[in-house]
DNA sequence: ATACATACC
DNA sequence: TACTGGTATGTAT
């Protein structure tokens, strides 16, 4: 959803205080409540909420979350990944001290494959609708068009229409929040069964043009367009999306966003409207070359702070600087940089989703009596052998979460020798689950 | 296999 | 008063 966007849009323009100076480790010894907001989404200095007045805008919102425990449990995070990164630096430093000759040559070498490998003969197309909750409901309900308006709750916001992002309001934050930086926001109840049937609609629309469409969440699908356009030779890729769009638009009253790409590398970034890049290799590396790290799918908060305090800021950074992701990351990661740094995804679009695990939380009140965790075990149990009977599914692991005051989560699993899905073996399961030892230890 | 962190919407 | 809920994957032990 649109989550993703806003956290996107904040990106680093160069607004980054630490101007990522490889000797100062030393100085960055402490972590700021700036560094802590960002990890929240919340920095002052980061933008993405256009035309609003930023200043006053994070002020309130630094002044209502500052003293909160949910802001303490952000600064413990934030002073392990600060450790973290304290030493991927040292190591960087001493490989950027090293010729690295054979490695820089091994790199090109690889790189040189992966570039004569890349598929450029697909059309993907990605669609998204734009502030899709929030237009579901002025859908239903016109009065709230001109009105600043989320949905959610008190206690988080799904996503905010673009009258209350003016005010600074967005997707994934608290109601509570959001009504201090606009004390007039309409806050909307969720109505999820509304929401997945204006999403079938669109699915049904999109199929049309790939029945083997791959949907990325409710309101986003892949789609590869290529059959489509062989069988309609009058059409072109964005001629091809914009009437989708159209089509979308004429059935629903919704509008999406979409982008055009030769591989997945399209998830990259969704502006408004549509985007096309075009399948060829020196398009796409000019398109990377400026293109921030962060706005990379994969490349959330976290890693996105790891490489800028490497200097690594742009995707173009991040492809000249490969040999040293290569020895500073795990394997896995690497090999991810290193597609995201040439703009290679996948270029087949898979819909046959296995899911691998099913899960219910709940959100309550503190507390540490024994009964009414008990209860809510008992709750979530009762939701959970409903869905999964639904589904026709068992498991046998168990695992139980559990998130205290100060929003540490705690998480015991247990594996068992028998496949369960009835409540009652659920719930038993889930006592065993070294519950106790959670709760008082 | 288990615990925890990160990411996405 | 109040910072979600669902799924997947990576990392460390």
């Amino acid at each position: 959803m649109d989550n993703n966007n806003n956290n996107k849009n904040i990106n680093n323009n160069e607004s980054n205080n630490n101007k990522d100076n490889l000797c100062d480790i030393d100085d960055k010894n402490k972590i700021d409540d700036e560094n802590v907001l960002y990890r929240l989404s919340l920095n002052p200095n980061k933008g993405g909420l256009q035309n609003v007045d930023k200043e006053k805008i994070n002020k309130i919102i630094y002044e209502v979350s500052k003293g909160s425990a949910f802001f303490k449990n952000a600064k413990e995070k934030e002073k392990a990944h600060f450790e973290k990164i304290k030493e991927i630096k040292k190591k960087y430093l001493f490989l950027k001290n090293q010729p690295m000759e054979y490695e820089k040559q091994q790199m090109k070498n690889i790189m040189n494959k992966m570039e004569s490998d890349r598929d450029l003969s697909q059309y993907i197309v990605h669609v998204d609708m734009d502030a899709f909750y929030a237009s579901v409901e002025e859908l239903d309900n016109p009065e709230l068009k001109n009105k600043p308006m989320a949905v959610g709750s008190k206690s988080m916001l799904s996503t905010a229409n673009y009258e209350a992002r003016k005010y600074g309001v967005r997707s994934a934050m608290p109601g509570y929040i959001a009504l201090k930086l606009c004390k007039n926001l309409i806050i909307v109840p969720t109505r999820f069964e509304r929401y997945h049937e204006l999403s079938h609609q669109i699915r049904n629309i999109i199929a049309n043009y790939d029945p083997d469409y791959c949907p990325a969440s409710i309101d986003e699908v892949y789609l590869n367009i290529t059959n489509f356009l062989n069988d309609n030779p009058n059409y072109t890729p964005s001629k091809v999306t914009e009437e989708l769009r159209e089509e979308i638009y004429k059935q629903t009253r919704l509008t999406a966003s979409a982008g055009i790409a030769p591989n997945i590398c399209s998830d990259m970034n969704k502006p408004n409207g549509q985007t096309e890049l075009k399948n060829c290799t020196d398009e796409i590396l000019k398109f990377l070359k400026d293109l921030p790290i962060g706005k990379v799918s994969g490349i959330g908060k976290v890693a996105e702070k790891t490489l800028n305090e490497l200097g690594i800021k742009t995707c173009g950074e991040l492809k000249e600087n490969m040999v040293y992701i290569k020895e500073l990351f795990k394997p896995s990661s690497y090999q991810f940089l290193l597609s995201a740094s040439l703009g290679l995804g996948r270029t087949k679009i898979e819909n046959k989703w296995k899911r691998k695990s099913i899960s219910v939380e709940r959100t309550f009140s503190n507390t540490s009596e024994i009964q009414k965790l008990e209860d809510k075990l008992h709750e979530i149990s009762c939701k959970l052998a409903n869905d999964v009977k639904k589904e026709n599914l068992k498991g046998k692991s168990v695992t139980l979460k559990l998130k205290t005051s100060s929003f540490e989560i705690l998480t015991r699993c247990l594996t068992i020798s028998k496949y369960i899905y009835q409540q009652e073996d659920l719930y038993k399961v889930g006592k065993k689950v070294k519950f106790i030892y959670i709760i008082f230890f």
